[in-house]
DNA sequence: AGTTATATGTTACTGTGAGTAACATTATGG
DNA sequence: CCATAATGTTACTCACAGTAACATATAACT
């Protein structure tokens, strides 16, 4: 193998609380912005204590998700990259392992595994040009 | 949107020993068909004890990713579902997760983070309603 | 100034899963 | 009936995510 323990970082790597924190916290960067950790134990509507709240927040800025700046005596955390720009690496990483590299070959598995069917699939095709006329 | 916990499996839940026997047994799959426990040992190409390689045959077949047959004494392990497909559910979780269950919206991440480019994107397009016609 | 409320800092226990493998058992071919 | 080649059983270890207690600092209130 090799030795490297320390992975740059990958979407596989949250868990489920790391994750249903991310996406809570990608939502607010949205709609309101930075958020603290109170805020964070409050939204998530979960019967967790704030120290483990505040030890998950640091271990996502830890592996890079989180970046944090300080108002007051308050941290206020904020995605470091937008979660669309994550999901395109960890397809990428899907991609790489499961279909060699081909993009197509994942859009057949999706349609396969009945995650996408002909018609959406159609939609797509069509909306992806216009897209990207929008966004050249 | 999706209901509820469906099924036990799923791509992330993978490691790395086991995603490389996962591959080493779709591509060996593809060309030859079944494969055994020594074959798979001596394929990978890592010092490891057939003990090893055998007991995570068997985790990948309680998993669901692997079935096997009996041939005379030895175990024959073929995939259990095409690695596309595989890869298909392992894109929606990423999707639901990270964009909102929208494709469209993975695709733009998948450019912002330079997974795709745009001259890339457009060609996808292109095949994808190709393809949607060979296939129909 | 002293106390309180509110932050963060530090440290750690626990469970689970993956990597790894030794050792036991069974059946087969000579 | 023995050696060989399979599988079956069991288990250790490590890393990591979930969880949290306890410690410390400091702004704010009286």
């Amino acid at each position: 193998m090799d030795g490297n323990t320390t992975h740059g970082h990958d979407p596989a790597e949250l868990g489920e609380l790391e994750l249903s924190m991310m996406q809570l916290i990608w939502q607010h960067a949205a709609e309101e912005g930075a958020i603290s950790a109170e805020q964070v134990r409050e939204e998530l509507g979960r019967p967790l204590k704030d120290s483990t709240i505040r030890t998950v927040l640091r271990r996502l800025e830890e592996k890079g998700y989180l970046t944090h700046t300080v108002e007051g005596r308050t941290f206020l955390y904020r995605p470091s990259e937008a979660r669309q720009k994550v999901a395109g690496r960890a397809v990428k990483r899907i991609i790489d392992w499961f279909c060699d590299g081909s993009v197509e070959a994942l859009l057949v598995g999706m349609v396969d595994s009945e995650v996408l069917d002909q018609k959406e699939l159609q939609r797509l095709a069509d909306r992806i040009a216009a897209a990207k006329k929008g966004r050249k």
